[in-house]
DNA sequence: CCAGCTGTAAACATTT
DNA sequence: TAAATGTTTACAGCTG
C-alpha cells in the first residue's frame, strides 16, 4: 500500500485522435493529376507510374527533412539549453510549426492578481477597450483558427503525401500560406505588445516598491529557467522568421540586440521591438519614447489615423508631434493612465492567455499527428511540458475518476497531469515545498480571481498545497454551508474534495484543522443534537489580523487610490470576458458551482487585512472595503452584509450556491466533480 | 532580536 | 474498546 499511484491518471495520451481529418483531399487529387499531366500519356502507364515514384521518393525525401526540422525545432524547445541562436535561414518552406508563436508571455496567476491588483478605470473607459481587445481578440481567432486548419491541411497532405506520393506544389503553397498566417499572427502580438510596451515605457505603469526595476520582470516570476530559455527561443525565433521572411513591420533592429543580448532569460519578455532601443533595455524610463519614435517616426501604437489610440481617448491629433503632445499632457503618468495600463495589460494578457492555450492545443495536434505518422520515440519528449499537459488532461476528461483517491508518493505534490497549461508555470512554483503563503505574500505574489478561477480546478486535480491558512479553509468551508456551520467531518471533506493536497497525509492536516478550530477564536463549537457544529465568528475572524499589510503604507495607498475606478471595470471586464467564453474564467466560474468560493477564501483574508490596516471606522462601512480595489470580485459575501453579493460583481459569487455540493457527502461518494465544460 | 502568525507534531481528554 | 473529536503544548519557520 505504499506508492503505486501515480500513472494510472497519466493514461493513454491517445485520447486525442485526429478527428477532424477530411476535407482537404480535393487540393491533392488536382495536384496529382496536375502532376501527372506532363507529357506522360496514359499509354506509357509504367514509365508515368515510375516517375511518380520517383517524384514520390524526392517528396518523402524532402518530406523527412521538414520533419527532422520540425524535431529540431521541437527538441530545441524542450531543452531549451542548445544554442541560443538558430540558424537564420530557414527556408521559407519550411514548415511553420508555430514554435515561434508559442506563448508569447505566459502569464501566471500572480502575475494576474498584480495586474488585477493595480487596476483603475472608468465603466467608460473599460468599455472602450474590451471592445477593442474584444475585436482584436475576435481577429486573431480567426486567425488563428484559419492558421489550424490550414495546419491540418497541411499534416494530412504530408501523411497522405507519405503513403500515395503527391505533388509538392499544393504543399509548398499551402506552407507558404501558412507562414503568411503564421506571420500575421506574430504581428498581431507584436502589435499588442507593443501597445503594451509602449504604454509601460511612457512610465504609466507604476512600479511597485516592492518591484524590481524591470517593468515586466514580474512576469518572469513565476517562471523556471528552462522555461524562460525556451520562451526566449520561441520569441527569437519568432522575430527570426519575420525576419528572414521580410517582414513589413518597422522593428527588426531591436531582433539582433536582443538576440545579442547576455541576459536571455530576463528580457525574453520584453522583446517588443519598441521596448529597447540600441542595446538598453527598456529600464522603465518614461521618457524613453522620444528615443524610440525617432528610430520609428509616426509608427506608435498608439497613434494611427491620425486618432489618439489610447484607450478611450480617440482625440485627433494632426500630425506626430500634435500626438506626442497630446500623449504627454493627456495621458501622463497619473492614477488613472496608470490604471488604464493596467487594464490593458490584463486584457492584452488575457488575450494571450487565451492565445496560448489555443496555440498549445494545436501544438499537441500536430505533436500527435506528426509523431504518428513519422516515429512513435518523439511523442514521449518531457519537452512540451504544455502539449503533453494538454493531452494528458483530455485524457483525464475522458476518465474522470482516476485522479483521486490513491494517495501519491508524499514527495512529489505536483501532479502536473491534470492541470491547466497556463497555470503551469506557477504551479509548479507553488508546489516547491511546505511554502506558506502569508498575507503578506499575496500582496506581492497575490491571487487573482482569474488565478483562483483555475485554481479551483486546478487545485481540485493537483496536489499542490493551497496557499491559505487552514483558518481561512475552514472558515470558507464553514461559510459555504448552507448552514454556516458544519461539522468536523464535514470540514474536513470539504478539504479533501476542494483540495487533492488534503487527499493525502490526512492525519496531519486533519490534525491541523482541529487544532485551528480549537485554538483560534473565531470558530466556534456549538453543541447540537446530533452532536456539534463548527460556526464562524466573524468579528472575531475579522480581529485576528489587524497588523497584516500596515508595513506596506505605500501599497496601501496605492490600492486605495485604484479603488474609485476599479469595481466597475472588474465586473464589466470579467462579465466581457465571460461572455467570450474565455475559458479561463467560463469554465471554471460558470461551470463550477464553488468557483467564488476559494476566491472569497482569499477575499477575506485580504479583506479583514485591508479593513483594519485601512482605518477603525471601516467596519462601519463594508461595503466600501478597499479590496475592492485589490481583488477584481470583491463581493462581500459574509453573513452580515447579503444584499452586498448581488450587483455586478455577482459574476462570480452567484455561482456559488451549489446544491449539487452537498458537505455531508462524503468524498469517496463523490471525489472531484469532473470539469465540465 | 523579538513578537506574532502559521504549520506540524504530539500528548491527552472527552465523546461517540 | 476503538475511533473520532477537542484541547493544549511545544517547536520551527517566516515575516514585519
Amino acid at each position: 500500500m505504499m506508492q503505486e499511484s501515480g500513472t494510472e491518471t497519466k493514461s493513454n495520451g491517445s485520447a486525442i485522435q485526429n478527428g477532424s481529418s477530411g476535407g482537404s483531399h480535393l487540393l491533392e487529387c488536382g495536384s496529382l493529376r496536375e502532376g501527372r499531366s506532363n507529357g506522360e500519356t496514359p499509354a506509357v502507364d509504367i514509365g508515368a507510374a515510375d516517375l511518380a515514384h520517383v517524384q514520390q521518393q524526392q517528396q518523402q525525401a524532402l518530406q523527412v527533412a521538414r520533419q527532422l526540422l520540425l524535431q529540431q525545432q521541437q527538441q530545441q524547445q524542450v531543452s531549451g539549453l542548445k544554442s541560443p541562436k538558430r540558424n537564420d535561414k530557414q527556408p521559407a518552406l519550411q514548415v511553420p510549426v508555430s514554435v515561434a508563436m508559442m506563448t508569447p508571455q505566459v502569464i501566471t496567476p500572480q502575475q494576474m492578481q498584480q495586474i488585477l491588483q493595480q487596476q483603475v478605470l472608468s465603466p467608460q473607459q473599460l468599455q472602450v477597450l474590451l471592445q477593442q481587445q474584444q475585436a482584436l481578440m475576435l481577429q486573431q481567432q480567426q486567425l488563428q483558427e484559419f492558421y489550424k486548419k490550414q495546419q491540418e491541411q497541411l499534416q494530412l497532405q504530408l501523411l497522405q503525401q507519405q503513403h500515395a506520393g503527391k505533388q509538392p506544389k499544393e504543399q509548398q503553397q499551402v506552407a507558404t500560406q501558412q507562414l503568411a498566417f503564421q506571420q500575421q499572427l506574430l504581428q498581431m502580438q507584436q502589435l499588442q505588445q507593443q501597445h503594451l510596451l509602449s504604454l509601460q515605457r511612457q512610465g504609466l505603469l507604476t512600479i511597485q516598491p516592492g518591484q524590481p526595476a524591470l517593468p515586466l520582470q514580474p512576469l518572469a516570476q513565476g517562471m523556471i529557467p528552462t522555461e524562460l530559455q525556451q520562451l526566449w527561443k520561441e520569441v527569437t525565433s519568432a522575430h527570426t522568421a519575420e525576419e528572414t521572411t521580410g517582414n513589413n513591420h518597422s522593428s527588426l533592429d531591436l531582433t539582433t540586440t536582443c538576440v545579442s543580448s547576455s541576459a536571455p532569460s530576463k528580457t525574453s519578455l520584453i522583446m517588443n521591438p519598441h521596448a529597447s532601443t540600441n542595446g538598453q533595455l527598456s529600464v522603465h524610463t518614461p521618457k524613453r519614447e522620444s528615443l524610440s519614435h525617432e528610430e520609428h517616426p509616426h509608427s506608435h501604437p498608439l497613434y494611427g489615423h491620425g486618432v489618439c489610440k489610447w484607450p478611450g481617448c480617440e482625440a485627433v491629433c494632426e500630425d506626430f508631434q500634435s500626438f506626442l503632445k497630446h500623449l504627454n499632457s493627456e495621458h501622463a503618468l497619473d492614477d488613472r493612465s496608470t490604471a488604464q495600463c493596467r487594464v490593458q495589460m490584463q486584457v492584452v494578457q488575457q488575450l494571450e492567455l487565451q492565445l496560448a492555450k489555443d496555440k498549445e492545443r494545436l501544438q499537441a495536434m500536430m505533436t500527435h499527428l506528426h509523431v504518428k505518422s513519422t516515429e512513435p520515440k518523439a511523442a514521449p519528449q518531457p519537452l512540451n511540458l504544455v502539449s503533453s499537459v494538454t493531452l494528458s488532461k483530455s485524457a483525464s476528461e475522458a476518465s474522470p475518476q482516476s485522479l483521486p483517491h490513491t494517495p501519491t508518493t508524499p514527495t512529489a505534490p505536483l501532479t502536473p497531469v491534470t492541470q491547466g497549461p497556463s497555470v503551469i508555470t506557477t504551479t509548479s512554483m507553488h508546489t516547491v515545498g511546505p511554502i506558506r503563503r502569508r498575507y503578506s505574500d499575496k500582496y506581492n505574489v497575490p491571487i487573482s480571481s482569474a488565478d483562483i478561477a483555475q485554481n479551483q480546478e486546478f487545485y481540485k486535480n493537483a496536489e499542490v498545497r493551497p496557499p491559505f491558512t487552514y483558518a481561512s479553509l475552514i472558515r470558507q468551508a464553514i461559510l459555504e454551508s448552507p448552514e454556516k456551520q458544519l461539522t468536523l467531518n464535514e470540514i474536513y471533506n470539504w478539504f479533501t474534495r476542494m483540495f487533492a493536497y488534503f487527499r493525502r497525509n490526512a492525519a496531519t492536516w486533519k490534525n491541523a484543522v482541529r487544532h485551528n478550530l480549537s485554538l483560534h477564536k473565531c470558530f466556534v463549537r456549538v453543541e447540537n443534537v446530533k452532536g456539534a457544529v463548527w460556526t464562524v465568528d466573524e468579528v472575531e475572524f475579522q480581529k485576528r489580523r489587524p497588523q497584516k499589510i500596515s508595513g506596506n503604507p505605500s501599497l496601501i495607498k496605492n490600492m486605495q487610490s485604484s479603488h474609485a475606478y476599479c469595481t466597475p471595470l472588474n465586473a464589466a471586464l470579467q462579465a466581457s470576458i465571460a461572455e467570450n467564453s474565455i475559458p479561463l474564467y467560463t469554465t471554471a466560474s460558470m461551470g463550477n458551482p464553488t468557483l467564488g468560493n476559494l476566491a472569497s477564501a482569499i477575499r477575506e483574508e485580504l479583506n479583514g487585512a485591508m479593513e483594519h490596516t485601512n482605518s477603525n471606522e471601516s467596519d462601519s462601512s463594508p461595503g466600501r472595503s478597499p479590496m475592492q480595489a485589490v481583488h477584481p470580485v470583491h463581493v462581500k459575501e459574509e453573513p452580515l452584509d447579503p444584499e452586498e453579493a448581488e450587483g455586478p460583481l455577482s459574476l462570480v459569487t452567484t455561482a456559488n450556491h451549489s446544491p449539487d455540493f452537498d458537505h455531508d457527502r462524503d468524498y469517496e461518494d463523490e471525489p472531484v466533480n469532473e470539469d465540465m465544460e
